[in-house]
DNA sequence: ATTAATGCAAACGGTTTGCACTACT
DNA sequence: AGTAGTGCAAACCGTTTGCATTAAT
């Protein structure tokens, strides 16, 4: 559960004189039983899986209020596309190898030592949900596969 | 000097039976006054800034070749858009920061805690020169502008 | 009744491609 | 001469937009 409850979205849909309509809470649902991120494109798919008259504007234009609202914030991915985390989610980055394009979660522990660095030296606050680190794992380092 | 020479560049062309064409100099000179990264528009920019008849496809075309014999490589920025690394310039990340939109180096020394956390967990070897840092820079934290 | 949201189709920006032509080797 | 590289124009992908229509309030 991503976030409180979609009845909570849909009120603060309307408290801001928003209209709650049945394609976003199609995306509130698909959201919502999704696992931490997720890129506009495959949200467009699993939308039209469930109701193939879904539209990539409506989604676009539905993240793009979802983040105004904080419901959802987006990074861009190793590949450059963008990719929505759903809040508050526990905030995740991903740390993503180039060697076998697998990509796992960054959570807070994870990131302690880089968001304590980044604000010791400079006081940045780094984005966690922002965050996108892409190096070669562990087992792509042993099986030395692939180029630099 | 991000990288050795031009001249170094052209035989590395030639022994693989690719061949220097001006061009190929044009960018390559380019690249050779750009510190740091560059996206692949400005570069086509800078070059036309010299030549006006530089054509993007060419110019992207050469950035991929560069990248496969190792002169350049690249991420994506905070934007999404590619971001290209001259090598063997030391090797660097960014830091952005998403209220005032300046963007500051990573350095080695900067990265240290991060590349060595994410080593001692999983093993992970990091890529600085892919990492892009999102946040809020610690001075507007303090004059506090903008949203989230 | 009002006006926000939708669906379409077309535009967009950054990047890539097919192809005939040019020019490096 | 042979073939890698160029320039053009058109395609591409993910995302955004204008506009007439639909539907939530």
């Amino acid at each position: 559960m991503p976030f409180a409850t979609i009845e909570a979205v849909r009120d603060r849909f309307r408290s801001r004189g928003m209209r709650w309509t049945p394609q976003r809470r199609q995306i509130l649902d698909v959201l919502d039983h999704t696992d931490g991120h997720i890129t506009g494109g495959e949200l467009v798919e699993r939308c039209r899986a469930r109701d193939p008259l879904t539209t990539p504007s409506t989604v676009y234009r539905t993240l793009r209020v979802l983040e105004e609202i904080g419901v959802v914030c987006h990074a861009h991915g190793a590949d450059g596309r963008e990719e929505f985390h759903v809040r508050p989610a526990s905030e995740h980055g991903h740390l993503y190898c180039r060697r076998c394009g697998v990509s796992w979660e960054i959570d807070q522990a994870a990131a302690a030592a880089t968001i304590q660095s980044f604000r010791q030296a400079s006081g940045f606050a780094v984005d966690l949900s922002h965050l996108t680190v892409v190096g070669v794992c562990a087992d792509c380092q042993r099986t030395g596969t692939g180029a630099s």
